[in-house]
DNA sequence: CGGAACCTTGAGAGTAATCAACCCCCGTGG
DNA sequence: CCACGGGGGTTGATTACTCTCAAGGTTCCG
């Protein structure tokens, strides 16, 4: 029973309130995710499209995907959920979900029922805080997410999603020197950019060749030059942060 | 002063909850709203990219696109407000509004402050509701329009355009026979499906060409065959309208 | 040693963008 | 009344980007 909402992750999720709030840290909000431990192997579905869904999750470690699919089995994945993210889908006045949730790499995940996670939000309003955040934080990452999608190159595409993730690990502390682990395959990054897997390997090495970033072991990704990354992303790296990081808003 | 919240679009906006509640329609929010009324027009900009926005607007008549913009010009349009829908975007934490909302078509609109806006809310759990219900709407709108985004075909994000503008529509009592009034330029449609205002225009009347629509007079849509254009969009309309209109939600 | 999963690269095909020309409709002003 | 201009829409020709298919490489693991 390793998996437990101790020091590690309490303090990692309490950076998401730098100000001297902690929601996730205090005894109450720690003891209530305590309960609900789960461990997922890589690749559970913890929601499927068109089931119902009436629990909320909190990431302890690993990556999950919020994804939906094509009648032909094409898939896109909508929005990476990191460490300390909050996923907040459920909805009690409906019986179907419109997306799919699943683990991309082993994970420790407190399962919420639907009626505990209100509660908390009722009895600490700093976490009811912390859920409208992290709610701006996800349509600001769609509303980035679409226009990349319509209007972007490849390049464009994957730089954006590059410094989308840079962005959110650098605030959980993730990223040193520019350099962070990405624990999903380039089929992955593919489903979120809207390529296909091939061309998701063609634009790194196009990067890489321009010195923008490298790739090493498949699992990591350093970036070498931010401004060049940001010029093709068309965005700005503090902004961005701003339009995208649940920490930084609101402070 | 004939852009009052009366009965016309009162009752239109009441549609949206069904079962004898009409939040829009109460006294207390006919007269809040009243106060608010502002007509705006075609091309107006109501809130710009990067600029503080502490309003929520209540639309009575007109259509309004919210979207946002890449460095070099290309612009994304991420959803469509319809007559009776509502924007709250507004965010009290934080000085810059990540999407820009302009008008485009003349329209009336209740503009109201952050704080009264709240204060409606607690003053009627409905009208809470309500915005419970939009938020989820929007949520459904996004994942559907980057799944087409990501995924789909030219005809595919086409015919998943105007099915969710019909479904929308066909809920506010818009569309008789399979046609709807549709006052946006193919530039619009092109902005909103990622798509070249050329290539909408191929597009469309390849559909056409097939007795799956026709387009008349440049403005109105007449769908001949929904079951082809659901085929075409890969969904389902019943389970479209579950997910992306307000009024279908927790029916 | 064999297999599986993933990454890499090349060649060819297909889709959508771009450029360009023309049309139509409509409002304006001579 | 008509000439004019502007904004959309339509269509064709060409270009460019991305997909698909295919083959081979690497790493890891049973």
């Amino acid at each position: 029973m390793t998996h437990t909402f101790e020091a590690s992750t309490a303090s990692k999720v309490g950076r998401a309130v730098p100000h001297g709030k902690r929601p996730f840290e205090a005894d109450l909000a720690r003891r209530v995710l305590n309960r609900h431990m789960r461990r997922c192997a890589a690749g559970t579905m913890l929601v499927l499209e068109g089931e119902e869904c009436r629990v909320a999750y909190i990431v302890r470690s690993g990556w999950l995907a919020i994804s939906k699919t094509l009648e032909d089995g094409e898939r896109q994945i909508v929005d990476f959920i990191l460490p300390g993210d909050l996923v907040d889908i459920a909805d009690e006045h409906r019986n179907a979900c419109p997306v799919q949730v699943e683990a991309l790499t082993l994970a420790d995940i407190a399962v919420l029922p639907l009626r505990e996670w209100k509660q908390l939000q009722t009895d600490d309003p700093a976490i009811a805080d912390l859920n409208r955040k992290y709610s701006v934080a996800i349509l600001g990452r769609f509303a980035h997410s679409m226009l990349r999608l319509g209007k972007g190159s490849a390049e464009t595409r994957i730089a954006f999603a590059l410094m989308e993730l840079c962005v959110r690990l650098t605030a959980m502390g993730e990223v040193r020197n520019g350099r962070f682990h990405l624990p999903i395959t380039q089929q992955h990054l593919g489903d979120f950019t809207g390529l296909s897997a091939v061309h998701v390997c063609r634009t790194l090495r196009r990067l890489a060749r321009q010195a923008v970033l490298t790739c090493e072991d498949h699992t990591d990704i350093i970036i070498h030059d931010m401004d060049a990354l940001a010029q093709l992303a068309g965005i700005d790296a503090d902004q961005l942060e701003r339009e995208v990081v649940p920490d930084a808003i609101g402070t």
